[in-house]
DNA sequence: AGTCCACAGGAAGGGCAGGCGA
DNA sequence: TCGCCTGCCCTTCCTGTGGACT
């Protein structure tokens, strides 16, 4: 083999023209400067927190809104211009899906105390005793101490609202801090759950965000198109990115991953420019993406009654239904030598696979023939076999020859 | 109108793992 | 370290269901 120059592979990947100014200006922890269509809700949030100047104590929020709607950037972006007008504010900004932060109340209560600059050991402490001194933490603050708590949902279903009653009531016992919180959700029906003592605490001021419209979200993304790329990108792909995420409820997030994923295709092919293939191909990637890591992520058994399913699909059988599902499933778990859960329980676990959109069930009923759920599977080719892989490789299916 | 199929899906409870306080 | 508690996964038992068939 001829010995390849590697200067010259360096030095034109050096020269090579790239499409990204800054890629980060595309993820969704960029908070911009000015945030378009979204002025009354961050005058609102302005209007609650501007007490917070003259030391006295602030509403509770609470805000919901779908994915991608622009909560948490709005609360981001308020909170940091209040702590650079104020010192006497300290904002403590917690994403609660973050793993091994609030998975008990004891790391979510010794990660705010972190924050304040306090250190917990990750373990060994009754909680009371971490309580205290996260009261302790947050009181010799002697400031308007405001908690963002954001996907607080998630947080609420791992550990119970029991934190946040604790956290809606700790004002009256401290002394020199004045605590308030702002909860974030994505979930709307979240507060039914809640202890309603919790909930009328929390919620003192509520604010909904509404999702994006098309042309809202093209605003967004040639704001952002323009610090994040080198050259102009031609609206038609803005556009196109807009157009799909407005189908999927107004999701800015969705908008911009698009765009970067396209970016980073195009780069990859060295292309010049992002064109609407590219777009095409990256809400593929994502596609494939996301429904590779739901997968991925399903326990043994799950995989099993997917296994169970495909195979059944590639057999060619039309208008597959439970009972199908489950002979075939224990013939799996035989071979696999896996234990065999009861029909009752795979119909469940159909169920869950439905739920997550990897598959597509309906309830129908066959009359004299009985009522049953009737099975199928909608991915595209790539996507199937991708998910065939996977379970070839958890042993489910056979490997296909190539 | 009544029967019957093939499940769906609710309720209750067992078993187990992991977290927690004593 | 041990017992208690909780949440999760699962089983068992059960009732409900829509429409073809008789």
């Amino acid at each position: 083999m001829p010995q390849i120059n590697l200067d010259d592979v360096f030095n034109s990947y050096l020269n090579k023209k790239t499409i990204f100014k800054n890629k980060d200006i595309l993820s969704d922890k960029y908070v911009p400067d000015t945030i378009p269509h979204r002025e009354e809700e961050i005058n609102q949030i302005a209007r609650i927190l501007a007490p917070s100047l003259r030391g006295e104590r602030l509403s509770n929020i609470f805000i919901y809104g779908k994915t991608g709607t622009g909560k948490s950037v709005c609360v981001k972006y308020v909170a940091n211009e209040l702590e650079k007008k104020a010192a006497s504010v300290k904002i403590i900004y917690i994403n609660c899906k973050m793993k091994r932060i609030s998975d008990t109340e004891y790391r979510m209560l010794a990660e705010i105390t972190r924050r304040l600059g306090i250190e917990v050991p990750a373990t060994g402490l009754p909680t009371d005793e971490v309580y205290k001194m996260f009261f302790d933490a947050i009181d010799a603050q002697n400031k308007n101490v405001i908690l963002i708590l954001d996907e607080i949902d998630t947080l609420v279903k791992k550990i119970g609202d029991d934190i946040l009653y604790n956290l809606t009531r700790m004002n009256q016992e401290l002394k020199n801090t004045k605590l308030s919180i702002i909860g974030i959700s994505n979930n709307l029906s979240f507060t039914e759950a809640l202890d309603p003592r919790v909930k009328s605490s929390l919620s003192e001021e509520e604010i909904i965000f509404t999702p994006y419209n098309a042309v809202q979200l093209q605003n967004i993304l040639v704001q952002r198109a323009k610090l994040a790329f080198n050259e102009n990108i031609d609206p038609g792909v803005i556009a196109k990115c807009a157009a799909l995420a407005a189908q999927e409820h107004g999701d800015a997030r969705k908008a911009l991953d698009l765009l970067r994923v396209a970016g980073e295709l195009a780069e990859r092919s060295s292309a010049a420019n992002i064109t609407p293939e590219y777009i095409d191909q990256a809400e593929n990637k994502l596609d494939l993406d996301r429904t590779a890591t739901v997968v991925r992520a399903q326990p043994k058994q799950s995989k099993a009654v997917l296994s169970a399913i495909i195979s059944l699909i590639e057999k060619g059988q039309e208008n597959i239904q439970t009972g199908d599902i489950f002979s075939v499933y224990e013939n799996i778990c035989r071979s696999q030598g896996l234990k065999t859960l009861t029909q009752r329980r795979v119909s469940d676990l159909i169920g869950e696979l439905d739920m997550l959109g990897i598959i597509n069930s309906k309830v129908i009923s066959k009359g004299r023939y009985g009522r049953t759920r009737e099975i199928g599977l909608h991915l595209t080719d790539s996507l199937l076999r991708q998910i065939k892989d996977i379970l070839a490789d958890s042993y489910m299916l056979q490997k296909e020859q190539s």
